[in-house]
DNA sequence: CGCGCTGTTGAAACTTGTCAAAGTTTGTGG
DNA sequence: CCACAAACTTTGACAAGTTTCAACAGCGCG
């Protein structure tokens, strides 16, 4: 964990989409050179923030969104009694800041979990390079519906699976990302805590704790403190969906 | 309830935002009059949808938004294994469908609760307009992302809240909507199913059967059957966030 | 080296789900 | 318009799953 990566220094190295490794991943596929290189103007600056920082606070005024070029980072809604519960835990490629534009206001804090870097691209930019790049623009809201979307699929669990399930849609999900993005989708280092886990996934921390032993019993993962093998996944793949859901 | 709206013949009226009394939850606030009759051309036409029947069902290719003039509707994600959540219910100026944009596909059903009335918006006309009318574009970026940050409140709700405070909110949030929408805020009409209540908030239908008998019996509220009236406003909002949340 | 944070595990308590039965409303067809 | 069936709602008793409380172990950091 915690790789430092202070090695950029962001007014020095001119920020450039098109050499980025990330543009498949990130807000912008697909373009032509000229277009490539009008975006890469968009991306305003480079931002180092340190593992436990944040890379902004609710009730802040939006500034940017945030692609993520390397590094880990959760975002936490807040309740008014000042308890707060994960809304989501992003990586490599992901945006960030998308609940903002419709109150112009963040609705929840960003935090590091590791040293992480992100490019922040001004909305206002990013809205008026859209209306002359319609692929740019239609990228855009399709990156925002499929934020709607993974918002559903966890409505989906929170409301109508167990815990057993739950974890293991997790653990798949974690999978598939590391994997899309060309790690190892079955043996991965977990940034976060287990309370981390247990607030995204509405569960105490001793029943992350618990359901991951058990799955360890069973032979489904093998997991040493944050580090996750996944030995069975056809095992995992299973207990999502398939057993009883409470709905 | 299931008031009759065959009135409308949609190949006859013309269908005009301009003229709608909805114009300002809806789509387009606060544009120039020229720049309303373009908008007025967005709206392909009106359909209207009996109730049970479906707006859209899941899996079917994306055509149009769909902007609600009246009516209430209820979007259902759907298990794999067949059972389905109620992810929203959707009333008068609720725009739906957002979900499908990053797929091309519809992810949810939407099913009508009462005979409503919903404007088609085609979508590559709404981005090729929005491209035109920064206001509008930038109107269509907070109603996406406004949608973003209802989610988030769904997932605080079915993450940490016990049952009592997931249905108080979800009561006050059905009067809050009323209210912004001219009716009253203290007296209205459940148009789903204590099933429905509960697949939206993660409940069985015995436990909100049990929950609303409860409420009754502290004087918050006052049900028979459909017919809700909140009795003790401030008692419900202190229920919400105030008592002990599960996280 | 020890202190604090994190993680594990156990037992008891509590919330919610499950099953069941009966009452009520709604819708349909005669 | 009534009668009957289906769908919806309420309530009770019991079971199951998850949280709570507590104690302890391990790891990492100063």
């Amino acid at each position: 964990m915690a790789i430092p990566l202070r090695i950029i220094d962001p007014d020095k190295l001119k920020t450039a989409c098109s050499t980025c490794s990330l543009h498949e991943l990130c807000l912008f596929p697909g373009l032509s050179t000229a277009e490539m290189k009008a975006v890469d103007h968009l991306v305003d600056r480079r931002r180092v923030v340190k593992r436990g920082d944040y890379l902004f606070r609710a009730g802040v005024n939006l500034h940017s969104l945030y692609a993520i070029r390397t590094g880990f980072l959760k975002s936490c809604v807040l309740h008014e009694d000042g308890r707060e519960q994960v809304a989501g835990f992003h990586m490599m490629g992901d945006l960030m800041g998308m609940d903002a534009i419709g109150t112009n206001q963040h609705l929840c804090d960003a935090v590091a979990l590791e040293d992480s870097e992100v490019c922040e691209i001004p909305l206002k930019d990013l809205e008026s390079l859209s209306r002359e790049i319609p692929s740019l623009q239609h990228h855009f809201h399709r990156i925002m519906s499929r934020e709607i979307a993974r918002d559903y699929g966890i409505m989906l669990l929170l409301g109508s699976m167990r815990s057993e399930e739950r974890l293991a849609a997790f653990l798949l999900n974690l999978s598939q990302r590391f994997g899309a993005r060309g790690y190892s989708a079955h043996e991965f280092h977990l940034r976060m805590t287990r309370e981390e886990i247990g607030s995204y996934l509405g569960l105490k921390l001793e029943t992350v704790s618990r359901t991951l032993s058990h799955f360890q019993a069973q032979g489904l993962i093998s997991v040493q403190n944050k580090h996750l093998r996944i030995t069975n996944i056809e095992g995992l793949q299973e207990l999502v969906g398939q057993h009883g859901c409470r709905t």
